[in-house]
Parts: structure tokens; sequence; C-alpha cells
DNA sequence: GTCTATACTACGATAGAC
DNA sequence: GTCTATCGTAGTATAGAC
């Protein structure tokens, strides 16, 4: 073969890499197969030695940033660490950079709208993140409920046009999370 | 003019309708103005005699539907009413049905993408329904924090794919609100 | 105000050369 | 695996007839 295994690994990645960042910025919709291929310096017709669809690479792109979000955010048996990432995860610096950020808030509508099996995805790592959180809040339903508005939190944010008020929003989220979590 | 002042303003109606209907539903950015016409009964090219342009009815959509949601959803001083509101924006009909149901989480990312102008809209109407809901709780954090949760639950769970665990997150968001509320 | 027709661009996807 | 070229469709928007 003209190029080695790990050549077509190495794209796949940097497309996934691309992708999820573009999708989280402007939607995953809104960005065509072209614009993502041209964006790691490839054609728009090499796209398909990689993925068969573009909701293939959907898929592909949900499932890797929800894992890499459980990463992030999956604490075991350390009630600081679950504060710290909430404290990070509540900030301005994630409002202004969705890019970076959790797909969650960004990606949360279309994932809703897309096929079962993608959802199913999202299932798992959602709950594989609650059931971490549970377990350290010793609560199934603190841990549902902060994981919700913790995104809630994000989505209204970055709805606003002002950054006090956006500030507003996170720092009430973080103070009332904070009582819950000190009052359970 | 061969149509009346008032056919205008009722076409107007039925398109700015349909299209928070189709939008909620399946995103606004996925659906073309020819469909939005064809959705009432007309031709793609009529569009432009309501809106000059497809961002401009976005604006519009996304004024009515804010304004919308502050009649469903604002309170006055009255502690139950609210409690019945959450009861009703936290349940399954309103999951299974984002066509019918707040704007928020539906279109939440597309807001947060979209120019300044709809945001400075987004969040008047938004601070509005917070503001009443501080004077209920007497808590202007509360408020803020409740109203993330809200539509953060509705976000998370339209994305499971299981019945039982939306339900779980409806019901525990429920809760921990309530807990919240009582001990405020 | 609404229609048909159209211009122009972009989309997702495929075919064949290299 | 990537390229260019292309097919077929659908997107936003405009022009002119009625």
């Amino acid at each position: 073969m003209r190029y080695s295994a790990n050549h077509k690994l190495e794209t796949r990645e940097k497309l996934l890499d691309s992708s999820s960042t573009s999708a989280k910025k402007s939607g995953f919709s809104t960005v065509g197969v072209d614009g993502l291929m041209k964006a790691i310096g490839l054609s728009g017709g090499a796209f398909y030695s990689h993925f068969s669809s573009k909701d293939e690479l959907f898929a592909a792109v949900v499932e890797r940033e929800l894992r890499q979000s459980l990463e992030r955010l999956g604490v075991d048996q350390d009630r600081d660490k679950l504060q710290r990432c909430l404290k990070h995860y509540l900030s301005m610096s994630h409002v202004e950079h969705p890019e970076t950020g959790c797909a969650l808030p960004a990606l949360g509508a279309e994932i809703a709208r897309s096929d079962p099996m993608v959802r199913q995805q999202a299932e798992h790592w959602i709950c594989e993140l609650q059931e971490s959180w549970a377990q350290v809040l010793e609560s199934d339903s603190l841990a549902w409920a902060i994981l919700s508005q913790c995104i809630g939190a994000l989505v209204v944010a970055r709805m606003l046009a002002t950054a006090e008020l956006q500030q507003k929003v996170l720092k009430s989220s973080y103070d009332e999370i904070s009582r819950q979590i000190a009052g359970s």
C-alpha cells in the first residue's frame, strides 16, 4: 500500500479532532464534508475512505467526545475533585470556548435528534458520568440533577448577550450546587 | 391591493407558527425556506414578501417563542403556580414533544450561535422569566439555578435513548428543585 | 401577495486516475 | 489514500408574470 496503516489512523484522528471542534463551535449540520476535509488539508472526495457517510462521522464524533467528557469529569471517591470539576465546567472560559469544551451543551439538541444508535452511545457515556458522580455524592437523584444543571447553565449562559449576566448564571448554579452538596 | 392587509398578517402568523414547530422539532438550520412555505401551502418564492432573509425569520421565531415561554412559565407571587409549571415543564410529554414545547432546550445552541441582536432579544425574555421566578423564590441565585436546571434536564433527557432513564432525569431534577425551594 | 422560473451556491456522495 | 471531476439534489435569494 502507498500509505501506511498508521497514516490512515492519523488522518482519521485529525479528521475527528477537527470535526469535533467545528461541530461544537458551529453545529454539526452546518458544516459540510468539503469544509471538514479542507480544514485538515484534504479534498472532499477523500472523506469516504474514512467514513461511509456524514452520519457515521457524527456517531464517531459523539462517541469520542463523550468518552473524553467522562475522562475529564469522571471522579472516584473524591468530593474535592468533583468540586474542582464543577468550578472549571461552570467557568466563563468554558462558556466562551465551546469548541474546546464539553459536547453535551453544544451538541445536545443535535444528539437528541439523531438516530437511536447514536443516542444509545450517548446514553452509555452519560450514565457512566452520572454513576461516578452518584458514588461520590451518595445520591443517584442529586447526581442527575447536578449533571442537568451544569449542562443547562452552559446552554443558558451561551444564549445571553452580556458577560455579566453569563457570570451570574454560572455563579448561581455553582453556589446552589455547592449548597446541595453540602446539605446532602 | 389584491390581498387584504389582514391576509398578510395571517399568512405571516401561519408561517411563524409552522416555522417554530419545525425548528423545535428538527432544528432551524436543517429546514429550508422552500419546505417552510410548502408546509403552509405556499411556494418558496412567496417567502420574501414576509421576511427579507431566513435569518430575519429566525429572529422573529425566537422573539415569538420566548415571549410565549414567559407567558406560559412566568409567575407572580404564587409559589404553587411555579411548582405546577415545573411539574409540567419536567414531564415526559414535554420531552417527547419538542415541537410544542419550550424553545430554550430545543433551540438553545442555535440561539447561542446566532448574531448579537437575536441573543439580545433572547436575553430580554430570559431575564423577564428569571425575574418573575426570583420574586416568588425571593432569591436571584436560586431562580437562575432552577431555570438552568429545567432547561438542562430537558436537553439531557432528550439525548437519552430509554424512557425509564428519561423519567429518572426528570424526576431527579423535580425532586431536587422541590428540596431547594422548600429549604430556601 | 403569490406564482413559476431561474441564478448561483452548496450539499452528500460516487467514479476513475494516480 | 487522495485527487479531480461529476452527478443529483437542495439550499438562499431574485425577477417577472399575474
